[in-house]
DNA sequence: CATGAATGAGTGTTCATTCAT
DNA sequence: CATGAATGAACACTCATTCAT
């Protein structure tokens, strides 16, 4: 009985995860049963318990994920020349091009982080290391002058993390309003008020 | 002729109201069976179907109650000679002082939402309704000379409502962290480039 | 504490058991709950309950009822120059003019007798009413020269009982079939070779 | 691969099928959980699901399996030599022989039918496919001169129907009753009057 | 007599998980 | 490695009946 190679496991598991996505996107964690994601996934139920030992451990994997595409979604935004463009037009990417089943899953994480300390820990950790990375990012910038900040830099990048994290919560309880304009809005003023860059920035 | 009074109905119905939220914020609405609730609330199910026709209609009783909550709690705002600095107690109020669980309870309403027209409804409605009562007050500041905008009002306001939001939700995800002392770092640095207010105002 | 004047505590039941039949014709026996009697009959389940012990009782109250009903309607047969055309248009009546819902109700009935004594015994004790009735209307008619029995006459009672519940029985259960025409057709048949009268009849 | 073979599949449900019988017959269609017809099926409720959809997919799938069983009784008749005969013989099994549980479940049947579109149209397929086909052979012996019909051949055949149906039907509500002398009765007086046997036949 | 709030056992059905093949 | 039939505890909800007022 040779082990499944870690390969091909991977291969499997992620395409298992993204079965379980669409399922959960389209009827939510608990309206979703695993026969569900096996039909999405065209597998059996035994197959799908050798990869994921239960139903917390796919929405476990699927934060994991998230942390993946966060961090290489980060990746852009330290090598940008405009560091609050790169911040604004990810937002705008996660906050209205993506679709809004999809930003819904976070409620669906959220509440199983108060249940499961797996799903917390990654949630912790993944803004943990998000936060981490923006902070030096733009403690970076400061220092080698392509931004400005005006006032506390401690509280002007806590400002910014609410920001953030308000927006995304905000485009997804109220899609249907016009998200894109009241970034594009709010990031205008940050760079006006409170983080100038002396970099040249493509207004679009 | 035991016909339940009004004034009876609505205690009763706000007892209930109480053991739901409990029962939701230790165990998750999909994690709580009715029989749980009935437990909680001292009755039988078939009494507790008497008052509520359903377990979706307890989770949209709760966020009815939410609302009038809020509604209450920003008539002291209005009210307030410090506009700002009510607004960021009412803030530190909800995202440090109430229990954690309560804030947790967000996640449930949040996926309920995503699934139950109903909830939705009363989401928006309570969102609206609170983003125009601090709108419309802080317009009224402005004009009365109370507040002093430094930029585009309606960019500013966007972004109170986006850190107001953020706040609250980093409050949950990150409870571990002194969102007391964010909260405070915030706000300063909010009235000193953004909004500042005209009248004396004690610094906590 | 007086107990209910015998008349009132007769229209009552009357009453009641006309809401149930309305309701049970609609929904069936059991897709009947007894608030659902209460609110056709403008009562609440206390008063019904004073009325009627269970709901099993209703039905055996409608079994009851039909059988004063039955008898009413035979009275018409048994005086009738012409008896088969009476039975014929009772036939028809039943079969054919009476609503398709309170046919049905045979069925619930029939299910509840199998289950209920009470209900059993009330069946049988209205059918055995019934044919002895016809039986000694048909022989004293076969005695006055009023009717020719061409064939042994217990076999043509024998035949006609079976005959008038078919006929029932399939206009129950295909409503959609002629059956007016179906039971005139299969009276001529009668009166031609089984049982011929000797009156004027009016072929319809 | 321990796919169901459809042997395997068909063999199952028969058996669930036999077991929801015997509780049905037993305790009523309304008086039997699903949870009792498992016990007596001696599987769990969610292989029992797995079988069959819903509760009244029993009902369906017994009158589905009826069907078949009246169509191969009905083989019999129409290549017997004596069709009089046969419908007579046929008559006694079913309302005499078989066990009065079984006859029982008739109504339970019908009430299902008036209430569930897919149990009414199996119930009339039933029945049209059984009168097309006693039908049929009746009019196919009368051309070859097997039977002799005494009036209109339509009339005779919708008597028939009717008479069939009602001594089921009394069988049914009058167990007590020496049916199959009855029945005897009865069709001795129809091969005098209405439909003689040109072939021999021995009378019982 | 009448009420209707309260009851709680019971319902049909689902679904995460297991394990023999 | 993969299967999918089997499991059975658990669920939201109903309803015939009672009894304090």
């Amino acid at each position: 009985m040779p082990k499944l190679s870690p390969l091909r496991l991977e291969t499997r598991r992620q395409a298992i995860l993204e079965a379980a996505e669409r399922a959960f996107a389209r009827d939510g964690f608990h309206g979703t049963s695993m026969q569900a994601i096996c039909r999405e996934a065209g597998i059996s139920p035994g197959t799908l318990y050798l990869y994921f030992p239960s139903k917390v451990a796919l929405i476990a994997g699927l934060c994991e994920r998230d942390r993946h595409e966060i961090r290489d979604a980060l990746t852009h935004v330290e090598v940008a020349a405009d560091i609050l463009g790169a911040l604004e037009e990810m937002l705008i990417h996660y906050a209205c091009i993506e679709p809004q089943e999809r930003r819904a899953l976070i409620f669906e994480i959220g509440a199983e982080a108060q249940r499961n300390p797996d799903v917390a820990k990654i949630m912790v950790e993944t803004d943990a290391f998000f936060s981490a990375l923006v902070r030096d990012t733009i403690l970076k910038a400061i220092a080698d002058g392509r931004l400005i900040a005006h006032g506390t830099v401690e509280a002007i990048i806590a400002l910014l993390f609410a920001l953030g994290d308000g927006i995304m919560w905000r485009a997804t309880i109220r899609p249907e309003l016009d998200n894109r304009a009241i970034i594009t809005q709010i990031f205008k003023l940050l760079r006006d008020k409170l983080l100038s860059s002396t970099v040249d920035t493509n207004v679009s």
